[in-house]
DNA sequence: CGCATAATTGACCCTCCTCAATAAGGGTGG
DNA sequence: CCACCCTTATTGAGGAGGGTCAATTATGCG
């Protein structure tokens, strides 16, 4: 699977009730310009790794934030492509189809992931970027981000560590996709969630799920309902505990131990 | 699936002797410098896009050329980053394995295409790349790219899209292993071998796997008995001519018929 | 020429899909 | 604030696609 970009911000755990509270103070800050260099994220997110002073040359990248309401796409398949995103705040999933409908939600992205990778290669969105929460993303022009990373070696290493990630995780996926079985993807799964939310400061062992049992099912290769009957056999095994989208992860090893015993 | 560059060489089709010619007398090239400005895998390799002027300036980033013998490895998971790879002649294999054991053949490369990608995100490869067929590769020092592409725009812009184009590719595999069943999966492979075979100049109808039935189905996300009965079916069925591994397709429009059907 | 590797084919079985009914939420409007 | 409706989740029964195991055949490399 997936690995997560693996810094852990110093305020270490965070109730949701926390989270919540700050969120709702950036949606205030919508309209004001930001700075990626008073970003609390930017030890995930696309500064990683930058140094001070070119820290606050990026500032001059992100232009501007844009807000996607629940539901609704940041971009289209066939969209025209002038920016990456960078979420913010929020919880996105990416979508491919093919011709004849069918659909494949490619990845979920939460806060510090980039977004818009797949439409460099032919200046259009390849997929669709649908957020599963009211959400915000800061807006990346690409031909700045070009530009600035000429200028600059530590924001090209970093972009290329970012795109070359990206390929990484695909392959993860893939690996999933290919030879695990349904308990296998789905502990895999979880597993890669609660890594990720805990690298942004939340518990480790319990999470609230941002996607129906079809869009998991969609990403792992299953049907909603083996997804929902997998989540009650590990209710039963006492590996989790599940109400619904709450999650809560009674024996991780466990889990672990799922996904690391090859089948037979 | 992944969508093959579709730039056609000056020669259209070349019988399988010819090639074959052609391969010998490169193999004495190897120890000889070589340059992308005159490379006939120009418009499908890195070079691709790029202006004269430019081509021969990219010509300083490739050092030298490796031979590497069927069944050996170009590098494995785990080793040190210094290289991208352009394979010039022959056919590789890129495989991911997980820690208990288990394998994925992430993709199949032919000349022109990339090898490496992946490394950049942790300055080690992250999976193995095998030869299936005696190859030749361009060595690309990573840093010596990186550094030419900070002096020179259409080099930067070429490699992301290349980068960005592995990601669309992927996306694509993840479609095919998520959410089609067998035969549309061969299908779908068999369909984007010829594509990719037909813009080196290759015949479209014709050709010979360079791979096993259990390396097809490690990609494919099956076991290589189904891949065997798959090709046996399509064999009753008039879609192709199937002798071990030379196929011969006698109805492409069977093939994209059986890719573009929903299940249902 | 011979042996190890690769491919084909058959029989059986298991996982996951399909179809269907029911239950539980959650958002909306009165 | 509650009731209603629509979406989402759960669970069951039955079936099919593809996996597993095994035997046979083809083949290509040394």
């Amino acid at each position: 699977m997936a690995t997560a970009p693996k810094a852990v911000p110093a305020g270490a755990t965070r109730s949701i009730i926390e989270v919540k509270e700050r969120t709702a103070r950036m949606i205030k800050l919508d309209t004001l310009k930001v700075a990626c260099s008073s970003c609390n994220l930017r030890e995930l997110c696309l500064p990683v790794g930058l140094s001070k002073p070119n820290l606050e040359r990026l500032d001059e990248l992100v232009a501007s934030r844009r807000t996607v309401k629940r539901g609704e796409a940041l971009f289209h398949a066939g969209d025209p492509f002038h920016s990456l995103y960078a979420v913010r705040t929020g919880f996105f999933k990416t979508r491919v189809s093919s011709e004849d409908g069918r659909d494949q939600v490619t990845g979920f992205q939460m806060a510090g992931e980039l977004l818009g990778l797949d439409a460099i290669s032919q200046d259009r969105h390849t997929c669709d970027a649908v957020a599963l929460e009211d959400s915000q993303v800061c807006v990346i022009h690409y031909s700045q981000l070009e530009n600035l990373s000429r200028e600059f070696t530590e924001l090209q290493s970093s972009f290329h560590k970012i795109m070359s990630r990206e390929i990484v995780r695909d392959h993860g996926v893939m690996l999933l996709l290919g030879s695990m079985r349904a308990e296998e993807r789905l502990a895999a799964f979880l597993l890669n969630l609660t890594q990720r939310l805990q690298a942004r400061g939340f518990s480790p062992s319990s999470l609230i799920l941002r996607m129906t049992r079809e869009e998991i099912g969609s990403y792992l290769g299953l049907k909603l309902e083996t997804v929902s009957r997998t989540f009650s056999k590990f209710q039963d095994d006492g590996l989790l505990e599940v109400k619904q989208r709450q999650i809560r992860i009674l024996d991780q090893e466990g889990l672990q131990r799922l996904v690391n015993s090859a089948s037979c």
